[in-house]
DNA sequence: CAGCATACCTACCGGTCGGTATAGTGTCAA
DNA sequence: TTGACACTATACCGACCGGTAGGTATGCTG
């Protein structure tokens, strides 16, 4: 692993462990074992080290979604691969995943909540377009797919904080429960 | 409002819109007009203003949770009743709510999730509470009680924070959606 | 009036913050 | 062989961090 690939590394273990604003460069460079202008060789400032962080982690997901998330006229379908996408991204960067959570509902004016925002949006206009699609065929849904996607989003990330938390597991029944569960909020 | 209280309210205010690392006490005292040793001499620390903080504000909560939380019998009204408790609280606390959501949300070793720990685990135990009494009606809830509870409180925390930024009312409507939808996602 | 506690101030502590100037080092292409 | 360049170390910057020492004004209690 090259001193760039271990910076990352060591402050991605750091962030989701303490918080982006608790931990301050000189730990995370201590942790890659290199030196202060090594990160800001790679990285140019600390903000910038979050913002690479999260595009190399944030791709891997964007490119499962979008893939996921086209609508074949099955919403139900279509939002089961959305949620199972979520899942498998989950299960295999718990860490990220909690990182990402945590600056999701940051405060307003911090800095890991701005540096974030393109990415939560990006998700948002997603599942968005997805539920437009939809409001094709169901004209009932039409002009709500900003709730829709921030209500679909939210209650895809509550289950997987929970069951990052140990309190269940993100299986296939549980991308259905989520569906299920969703739609029947939508519908009812 | 003596110097106790500003220091408080301008606590919250900063807190809730940059997050608790980054807020240091000075820029809480040049709020609040007063001088660093006076925030020391009413809280000691700047994690027990943290502390005393959340009990004033939290104190609030649980007094209407633990009205609205009593078993009936029926689960419905109970889950709705506690739904508007959160809603009240959340309308007339917004900047708080936010800022209690963010620490809820913290990474695991930073010092505002741990102080914030206390208050969320107390809100666990009493949702708990009452699945546990309702599973002595219906015994297919038995042995759920902490998802139960978990998946509720997230499910009410994600309606919260959608409407806290503007996408929609916590009004009657969604009190029954939520309710409704957490009991089909339950019982489906 | 004495004695004392509360409330609040100015001034300062050692340490850490994010960031940088400068000086090598090794590896290339010319 | 030489010069260009990517990379990394030492040493340092000013600003700010959380917290405290020491002192004073005020007001209550005997």
């Amino acid at each position: 692993m090259d001193n760039q690939a271990k910076i990352l590394s060591s402050a991605l273990e750091l962030f989701a462990q303490h918080g982006y604003d608790a931990v301050g460069v000189q730990r995370i460079v201590a942790a890659a074992e290199v030196t202060k202008p090594t990160l800001y060789h790679y990285f140019g400032s600390k903000k910038g080290l979050l913002l690479a962080l999260l595009e190399s982690k944030f791709g891997d997901l964007f490119q499962a979604l979008e893939e996921a998330i086209a609508f074949n006229g099955e919403l139900q379908e279509s939002l089961s691969r959305v949620v199972s996408a979520y899942f498998q991204f989950a299960r295999k960067n718990p860490d990220f995943y909690r990182l990402q959570l945590s600056m999701w509902f940051a405060p307003a004016h911090s800095e890991a909540f701005n540096v974030a925002l393109d990415f939560s949006l990006r998700q948002q206009a997603l599942l968005e377009r997805l539920f437009v699609d939809a409001a094709g065929q169901n004209k009932s849904m039409e002009g709500h797919h900003q709730i829709y996607a921030a209500t679909f989003l939210g209650m895809t990330n509550n289950y997987i904080g929970i069951c990052l938390n140990g309190f269940g597991e993100l299986n296939q029944s549980l991308i259905d429960r989520t569906v299920h569960q969703f739609l029947y909020g939508i519908f009812s």
